[in-house]
DNA sequence: ACATTAAGTGATT
DNA sequence: AATCACTTAATGT
Protein backbone atom coordinates (compact mmCIF):
# COMPACT_ATOMS: atom_id res chain seq x y z
CA UNK A 1 0.00 0.00 0.00
CA UNK A 2 1.21 3.07 -0.97
CA UNK A 3 1.38 5.26 2.64
CA UNK A 4 4.22 7.21 2.05
CA UNK A 5 1.56 10.64 1.73
CA UNK A 6 0.44 9.91 4.78
CA UNK A 7 3.99 10.05 6.77
CA UNK A 8 3.62 13.13 7.86
CA UNK A 9 0.22 12.45 9.65
CA UNK A 10 0.57 9.76 11.57
CA UNK A 11 3.19 7.45 13.78
CA UNK A 12 4.90 4.57 12.68
CA UNK A 13 2.56 1.86 14.39
CA UNK A 14 -0.60 3.93 13.52
CA UNK A 15 0.68 3.37 9.73
CA UNK A 16 1.44 -0.02 9.97
CA UNK A 17 -2.02 -0.47 11.11
CA UNK A 18 -3.96 1.46 8.51
CA UNK A 19 -1.37 -0.96 6.28
CA UNK A 20 -2.96 -3.84 7.74
CA UNK A 21 -6.49 -3.42 8.36
CA UNK A 22 -7.39 -0.50 5.79
CA UNK A 23 -8.68 -1.22 2.26
CA UNK A 24 -7.39 0.98 -0.77
CA UNK A 25 -10.58 1.41 -3.00
CA UNK A 26 -10.80 3.35 -6.07
CA UNK A 27 -13.83 5.65 -7.09
CA UNK A 28 -14.72 7.68 -9.97
CA UNK A 29 -16.38 10.51 -10.68
CA UNK A 30 -19.85 10.79 -9.74
CA UNK A 31 -19.96 7.50 -7.75
CA UNK A 32 -21.52 7.76 -4.39
CA UNK A 33 -19.20 7.11 -1.64
CA UNK A 34 -21.73 7.45 0.90
CA UNK A 35 -25.39 8.28 1.03
CA UNK A 36 -28.41 9.79 3.52
CA UNK A 37 -29.40 7.02 5.63
CA UNK A 38 -27.00 4.28 5.50
CA UNK A 39 -25.24 2.93 8.07
CA UNK A 40 -21.47 4.17 8.34
CA UNK A 41 -18.70 1.26 8.45
CA UNK A 42 -15.83 3.00 7.07
CA UNK A 43 -14.00 5.90 7.57
CA UNK A 44 -12.85 6.88 4.22
CA UNK A 45 -9.05 8.67 4.48
CA UNK A 46 -8.56 10.96 1.28
CA UNK A 47 -5.08 9.85 -0.57
CA UNK A 48 -6.09 11.76 -3.96
CA UNK A 49 -8.81 13.57 -5.29
CA UNK A 50 -12.10 15.25 -3.44
CA UNK A 51 -15.49 14.31 -2.25
CA UNK A 52 -18.25 16.73 -1.72
CA UNK A 53 -20.43 16.43 0.71
CA UNK A 54 -24.34 17.32 0.51
CA UNK A 55 -27.07 17.44 2.00
CA UNK A 56 -30.92 17.19 0.69
CA UNK A 57 -33.52 17.91 1.57
CA UNK A 58 -37.57 17.11 1.44
CA UNK A 59 -38.21 17.91 -1.95
CA UNK A 60 -35.10 15.89 -3.27
CA UNK A 61 -33.09 19.02 -3.47
CA UNK A 62 -29.25 18.92 -3.03
CA UNK A 63 -27.21 21.47 -1.28
CA UNK A 64 -23.59 21.39 -1.44
CA UNK A 65 -21.54 21.77 1.99
CA UNK A 66 -18.39 21.45 1.68
CA UNK A 67 -15.04 19.93 -0.21
CA UNK A 68 -12.79 16.94 1.15
CA UNK A 69 -9.81 16.99 -0.11
CA UNK A 70 -6.05 15.12 0.52
CA UNK A 71 -5.45 14.23 3.99
CA UNK A 72 -8.83 14.63 5.60
CA UNK A 73 -12.11 12.65 5.94
CA UNK A 74 -15.43 13.65 6.37
CA UNK A 75 -15.99 14.62 10.23
CA UNK A 76 -19.87 14.57 9.58
CA UNK A 77 -18.90 10.40 9.29
CA UNK A 78 -16.88 10.43 12.24
CA UNK A 79 -19.18 11.52 13.99
CA UNK A 80 -22.09 8.93 12.85
CA UNK A 81 -19.00 6.24 13.21
CA UNK A 82 -18.72 7.06 16.78
CA UNK A 83 -22.68 7.72 17.76
CA UNK A 84 -23.52 4.76 15.43
CA UNK A 85 -25.87 6.47 13.88
CA UNK A 86 -27.14 6.98 10.13
CA UNK A 87 -25.30 9.47 8.22
CA UNK A 88 -26.74 12.74 7.89
CA UNK A 89 -24.98 13.48 4.44
CA UNK A 90 -24.67 12.17 0.81
CA UNK A 91 -20.68 12.02 -0.17
CA UNK A 92 -20.12 11.90 -3.87
CA UNK A 93 -16.92 12.02 -5.97
CA UNK A 94 -15.76 15.45 -7.23
CA UNK A 95 -12.65 13.60 -9.48
CA UNK A 96 -11.63 9.98 -10.09
CA UNK A 97 -10.50 9.58 -6.23
CA UNK A 98 -8.46 7.09 -4.20
CA UNK A 99 -8.89 6.44 -0.51
CA UNK A 100 -8.34 4.44 2.65
CA UNK A 101 -11.57 2.78 3.84
CA UNK A 102 -10.51 2.12 7.54
CA UNK A 103 -13.33 -0.10 9.31
CA UNK A 104 -14.71 1.83 11.46
CA UNK A 105 -14.31 -0.53 14.36
CA UNK A 106 -10.92 0.96 14.50
CA UNK A 107 -12.11 4.06 15.94
CA UNK A 108 -12.29 3.97 19.28
CA UNK A 109 -8.98 1.53 20.04
CA UNK A 110 -6.59 4.02 18.00
CA UNK A 111 -8.32 6.77 19.27
CA UNK A 112 -6.88 5.68 22.79
CA UNK A 113 -3.51 4.45 21.88
CA UNK A 114 -2.36 6.83 18.99
CA UNK A 115 -1.99 10.26 19.91
CA UNK A 116 -1.55 11.23 15.70
CA UNK A 117 -4.98 9.57 15.52
CA UNK A 118 -6.25 12.23 17.98
CA UNK A 119 -4.52 15.20 16.55
CA UNK A 120 -5.88 13.84 13.11
CA UNK A 121 -9.19 13.21 14.13
CA UNK A 122 -9.69 16.97 16.35
CA UNK A 123 -7.88 18.75 13.31
CA UNK A 124 -10.49 17.21 11.04
CA UNK A 125 -13.64 18.20 13.24
CA UNK A 126 -12.08 21.80 13.57
CA UNK A 127 -11.30 21.81 9.81
CA UNK A 128 -15.16 20.77 9.04
CA UNK A 129 -16.97 22.63 11.28
CA UNK A 130 -15.01 25.69 9.95
CA UNK A 131 -16.21 24.63 6.57
CA UNK A 132 -19.60 24.50 7.84
CA UNK A 133 -19.18 27.55 9.06
CA UNK A 134 -18.48 29.02 5.77
CA UNK A 135 -20.98 26.99 4.15
CA UNK A 136 -24.06 28.86 6.37
CA UNK A 137 -22.99 32.02 6.09
CA UNK A 138 -22.47 31.50 2.51
CA UNK A 139 -25.98 30.65 2.52
CA UNK A 140 -27.47 33.20 4.55
CA UNK A 141 -25.38 36.36 4.03
CA UNK A 142 -24.37 36.19 0.35
CA UNK A 143 -25.90 36.82 -2.68
CA UNK A 144 -26.24 34.47 -5.17
CA UNK A 145 -23.57 36.23 -7.41
CA UNK A 146 -21.00 35.97 -4.74
CA UNK A 147 -21.77 32.96 -3.93
CA UNK A 148 -21.19 31.60 -7.50
CA UNK A 149 -18.02 33.61 -7.57
CA UNK A 150 -17.01 31.73 -4.14
CA UNK A 151 -17.94 28.35 -5.68
CA UNK A 152 -15.96 28.54 -8.68
CA UNK A 153 -12.54 29.83 -6.93
CA UNK A 154 -12.97 27.23 -4.48
CA UNK A 155 -13.47 24.32 -7.33
CA UNK A 156 -10.44 25.85 -9.48
CA UNK A 157 -8.07 26.18 -6.22
CA UNK A 158 -9.44 22.34 -5.32
CA UNK A 159 -8.68 20.68 -8.52
CA UNK A 160 -5.62 23.34 -9.05
CA UNK A 161 -6.91 24.72 -12.41
CA UNK A 162 -8.51 27.39 -13.88
CA UNK A 163 -10.10 25.95 -16.53
CA UNK A 164 -13.23 24.04 -15.18
CA UNK A 165 -15.31 20.72 -16.74
CA UNK A 166 -18.38 21.85 -15.48
CA UNK A 167 -22.05 22.35 -16.76
CA UNK A 168 -24.27 25.34 -15.89
CA UNK A 169 -26.75 22.87 -14.49
CA UNK A 170 -24.35 21.28 -12.48
CA UNK A 171 -23.34 23.91 -10.28
CA UNK A 172 -26.95 25.27 -10.48
CA UNK A 173 -27.50 21.80 -8.61
CA UNK A 174 -24.84 22.54 -6.12
CA UNK A 175 -26.03 25.87 -5.30
CA UNK A 176 -29.65 24.87 -5.43
CA UNK A 177 -30.15 27.53 -7.78
CA UNK A 178 -31.64 26.64 -11.77
CA UNK A 179 -29.82 26.62 -14.49
CA UNK A 180 -31.21 30.10 -16.19
CA UNK A 181 -30.25 32.05 -13.38
CA UNK A 182 -26.41 30.83 -13.10
CA UNK A 183 -26.70 31.22 -17.06
CA UNK A 184 -26.94 34.26 -16.60
CA UNK A 185 -24.81 35.51 -13.77
CA UNK A 186 -21.60 33.52 -15.58
CA UNK A 187 -22.47 35.51 -18.91
CA UNK A 188 -22.09 38.78 -16.57
CA UNK A 189 -19.18 37.76 -15.44
CA UNK A 190 -17.87 36.96 -19.12
CA UNK A 191 -18.90 40.62 -19.59
CA UNK A 192 -16.63 41.44 -16.91
CA UNK A 193 -13.86 39.96 -17.72
CA UNK A 194 -13.33 37.85 -14.94
CA UNK A 195 -14.31 34.48 -17.76
CA UNK A 196 -14.79 32.98 -20.51
CA UNK A 197 -17.03 30.81 -21.43
CA UNK A 198 -17.61 27.09 -23.48
CA UNK A 199 -19.64 24.45 -23.63
CA UNK A 200 -18.85 22.66 -20.83
CA UNK A 201 -15.94 25.12 -19.34
CA UNK A 202 -15.49 28.15 -17.64
CA UNK A 203 -11.77 29.38 -17.93
CA UNK A 204 -11.06 31.74 -15.30
CA UNK A 205 -9.01 35.08 -16.30
CA UNK A 206 -7.20 37.23 -13.74
C1' DA B 1 -29.43 13.35 -40.93
C1' DC B 2 -31.44 13.25 -36.56
C1' DA B 3 -31.69 13.27 -31.51
C1' DT B 4 -29.74 14.87 -27.39
C1' DT B 5 -27.62 17.99 -24.38
C1' DA B 6 -25.64 22.65 -23.20
C1' DA B 7 -26.22 27.36 -23.23
C1' DG B 8 -28.46 32.02 -24.48
C1' DT B 9 -32.54 35.18 -24.20
C1' DG B 10 -37.05 37.75 -23.62
C1' DA B 11 -41.06 37.94 -21.10
C1' DT B 12 -43.57 37.14 -16.84
C1' DT B 13 -44.13 36.55 -11.81
C1' DA C 1 -34.15 35.23 -8.46
C1' DA C 2 -37.13 31.79 -10.49
C1' DT C 3 -39.88 29.85 -14.22
C1' DC C 4 -41.57 29.40 -18.93
C1' DA C 5 -41.03 29.04 -23.46
C1' DC C 6 -38.30 29.11 -27.11
C1' DT C 7 -33.80 29.53 -29.90
C1' DT C 8 -29.16 28.41 -31.10
C1' DA C 9 -25.11 25.74 -30.97
C1' DA C 10 -22.30 21.73 -30.11
C1' DT C 11 -22.00 16.68 -29.83
C1' DG C 12 -23.18 11.93 -30.18
C1' DT C 13 -25.23 7.99 -33.01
Amino acid sequence: MNLGSLKPFFEPHLLSEIDRFGIVKQVKKGDILIDIGEQIQFIPLIIEGAVKVLREDASGDEILLYFVDFGNTCAMTLNCCMENTPSEIRAVCEADTSLIMIPATYMDSWLAKYKSWRIFIFDNFQGRLNELLKAVDSLTFLKLDERLERYINEKAELQKNKKLNITHLEIATDLNSSRVVISRLLKKMEKDGLLLLGRNTIQILN
